[in-house]
DNA sequence: CCCTGTGAAACAGTTCACAGCG
DNA sequence: CGCTGTGAACTGTTTCACAGGG
């Protein structure tokens, strides 16, 4: 079954309204309910769940906790996936509290930093190890998820070294492209580059809407 | 002209390695090179350009400096565009610290918080003003873009407020779908989504990996 | 009726392939 | 030749529209 990129975003959305539906009583969700919590169209819905081989009843709609099962089942994450963060600063940090939340689908499992002020020490819930024994920290307690939040320059060769400790997917937030071998999949997140990018289209709307 | 999405998204990071290229001493590039260094086709930097305007010649390839500078007036801010952050928790901060540097190209007009101990202070380079006067505030030194780096519960309600206030573009660090108006450009940046599609990608790409 | 499931159409984005030119 | 510029083909995604069923 191959489900693509966007369906896989939308699924975890979905599971997020359908576990506040069933929290506010409902047992079934009609597709063009289950669109409009989540802004999409009814027709998006149904394909989406057709995709991922889930069926629901002219009559009922769909039902919320089997559906929140289904979709679980192919996002949770199996056992002994975690994170390797890398980069213990202010944005890393930021995300440790994150995964700390009992709310986390997923842990991490190891945080690294070159900073002698913060290796060894527990930053935001989680321990930190220098970078030096990433190698010997990944070979004892395995991740599959890589995170990134290190300064430029630092970015391609500890992905390198992760990809090389088995990590199989990367989550970059530095505004470097990285080198990866086929198979690896790399997701960028850029801020400055989302920023600017809102910029254009909040300039560019804004005008065609005075021009109206 | 219509820019879409995703060759917005390509400008920047083709600026960025004309800027690399540029300052290796070379004044032309073809095609070819610039798509190795952003890991696009050479069909596609071709159409890219061709969609913005910019022509190149067969013989040299496009002009380097001319083509940053065409980059820039499509990407460059205008005179009073400016970010207003609200939520100066770890990962405001850590966005703060960003938008902090000498190489930003938008720069922080206003950071809100509603903590006591960080209103009326300067937090992470950026004095840090209480919600209670974000109208007050953006009256005087307007923001065209919003970046919402609150607790999910707070969203809606500071995202309304920041539109009334004149923002054309929200950047959504939360996990909450923003109801907005019609014109509003709203990226959504979530975490969490982001490393459970990973962690989907890395698992089904490793079993197929594995199965040759 | 008003739903779901789904072929088929429409659309958007990417890549192909080649004319035209120095 | 090898490159750009671009119509045309192609691929992937979204939307339409309707058969089928309680």
């Amino acid at each position: 079954m191959v489900i693509p990129d966007r369906v896989i975003e939308r699924l975890s959305g979905y599971r997020r309204h359908l576990r506040d539906w069933h929290a506010a009583g409902h047992a079934q969700i009609f597709s063009h309910e289950l669109a409009n919590l989540e802004g999409a169209t009814p027709a998006q819905v149904r394909r989406d769940l057709m995709t991922i081989g889930y069926t629901g009843s002219p009559a009922r709609g769909y039902d919320v906790v089997g559906l929140v099962g289904h979709i679980d089942e192919i996002l949770k994450p199996e056992a002994g996936e975690g994170i390797a963060l890398v980069g213990a600063g202010h944005l890393g940090g930021a995300i440790l509290d994150y995964f700390g939340g009992r709310h986390a689908e997923y842990h991490v499992v190891a945080a690294f930093d070159i900073q002698p002020d913060r290796v060894n020490r527990v930053v935001h819930g989680h321990r930190c190890y220098s970078v030096d024994e990433l190698e010997a920290v990944l070979a004892e307690t395995p991740a599959t998820v890589g995170i990134l939040t290190v300064p430029a320059e630092a970015a391609q060769p500890l992905a390198t070294r992760l990809v090389a400790a088995g990590v199989g997917g990367l989550v970059n937030f530095t505004a470097v492209r990285l080198q990866v071998p086929p198979g690896v999949y790399v997701e960028n997140v850029d801020i400055s580059l989302t920023v600017e990018k809102v910029a254009f289209f909040a300039r560019t709307q804004r005008t065609r809407r005075e021009a109206l």
